[in-house]
DNA sequence: CGCAGATTTGAGATCTGTCAAGGGATGTGG
DNA sequence: CCACATCCCTTGACAGATCTCAAATCTGCG
């Protein structure tokens, strides 16, 4: 009998997203294994990265969650994305060197962390391994992408509903089972900074939801009560959470170098 | 006497930034250069690439305006990115292979293109030019995350004020000079897009900056008047647009492997 | 218990969207 | 050359969405 003291085994949610990639062999994954060594435990409601600092490594996310935002002088908050484990942080803000967004846990988070320069000593011996995070980082910026249009062209509960349906995709995604994805540890202010709302119309735009029973809130946890009409009542394509496998030729020619 | 039928030569634009990381040496400048061979010329209002189009090439603007939007069903848009000379469409939806965006020019465009392949078997040549490209692509990733602020935290008028004066010092910095750098070919519906506001209240917005004499409208072109006062209305902080040297031990691993 | 943080609700002000209409510039075909 | 269509900018009026201010309730915690 398995011994799995959280809901996702460390490393388990980026193996899971990697091996759907179906790009990796053996030797990849056993390089991702000792770029990944370290752990580290950090708190609810704390910084990893504060704003505006000098970054030096790059940490993965193996369980918990974190918010990547920006805030602005007079107090106002952005939230750009959530961070759910097999998240990583900051692929290439290591090239930049100064984070210009802070990066604070929601809930306690496991991290493993490596430096900029042994990705880079990776890529001559696991090349497919270095792509595979290569694309991981741009399923980020497709996130990235759907977030500037929600938050751009659609009304609040439409909003609020794709934020839900996409965070329950992505937790199903990794490994998380039918009670789990649908159970979000976030804040009505939390939702508010990442929706570009004021807390007070977050509030009435969940209540609004609540009322149609399509959520919930029990024990300071948002609830998913129905996914599908939530699907429904934003028109959720997943398009942009899809996972094409690579082209042809960018096999080919990694296939050679390995 | 130089001929330059375009205020910016091909490539240049390019090469100016990365010559601004001061990483990159003279061959690969030339690998470059060898990569960006094909030049393809667009008319204005053309599509580029269509939205769940498959993708094989990047493409990379040498001169001229285009967007990168999303659209809905019921005819909303959402514009992501303003591309301008020397930016990189996609440099990583190759992998992914489906754009979920489209990309579409405002202006008469000039691209080069190369097969994603190509990228990977420069990577054990020239890993430095690798390694620049992807510096250049968290660089976009800086300013769709400053984009989602702006359109979820900023006011009509700052939002808009804080747009154009990004647009002014990414022309600036890829060497338009003074005048060239405060027109911007684009339409109030496509400001109003890339807002995420109606076109009315884009208007609205626009006269409201033009009555304090902030911005212009000249020949179907706006014109900033007074970019002080513009970065000052919206508290313009250039940190994001700004762009360090790499870490000393990136420049170390890669130097070797040069 | 008392505090701190979170949710909830109401009321009024403000912002923004929609609908509607007019004007100016440009291009096309007769 | 004119008539006409098209596209874009502009404005007014009104409805609706959202923000701010304020206050009440609730919950977990020391």
């Amino acid at each position: 009998m398995k011994q799995t003291p959280t809901p996702v085994t460390p490393r388990s949610a980026l193996h899971t997203r990697l091996e759907e990639l179906a790009f990796c062999d053996e030797s990849d994954f056993k390089a991702l294994d000792d770029l990944l060594m370290t752990r580290e435990e950090v708190d609810a409601g704390q910084w990893i990265v504060r704003e505006g600092e000098d970054i030096e490594l790059t940490h993965v996310v193996m369980s918990g969650w974190a918010t990547r935002y920006k805030t602005f002088a007079d107090g106002r908050r952005q939230i750009l994305e959530f961070l759910l484990p097999g998240d990583i942080i900051g692929l290439y803000t290591v090239m930049l060197r100064r984070a210009d967004f802070g990066i604070e846990t929601l809930t306690p988070v496991t991290l493993s962390a490596y430096p900029a320069a042994s990705l880079l000593a990776l890529a001559s011996r696991n090349p497919r391994l270095v792509f595979a995070l290569g694309w991981l980082a741009g399923q980020g910026e497709r996130r990235l992408d759907e977030h500037v249009t929600r938050v751009g062209r659609r009304g609040a509960a439409e909003r609020m509903a794709h934020l839900f349906v996409e965070l329950y995709v992505r937790l199903r995604r990794i490994g998380f089972e039918r009670g789990e994805c649908r159970r979000f540890p976030l804040t009505q202010v939390v939702l508010a900074d990442a929706l570009g709302m004021s807390h007070v119309h977050a509030n009435r735009t969940f209540r609004s939801l609540a009322r149609d029973e399509l959520v919930d809130f029990e024990n300071g946890c948002i609830v998913l009560k129905d996914i599908m009409r939530l699907a429904v009542r934003c028109r959720f394509d997943p398009g942009y959470l899809e996972q094409p496998a690579a082209p042809d030729d960018v096999h080919a020619s990694l296939g050679e170098s390995a």
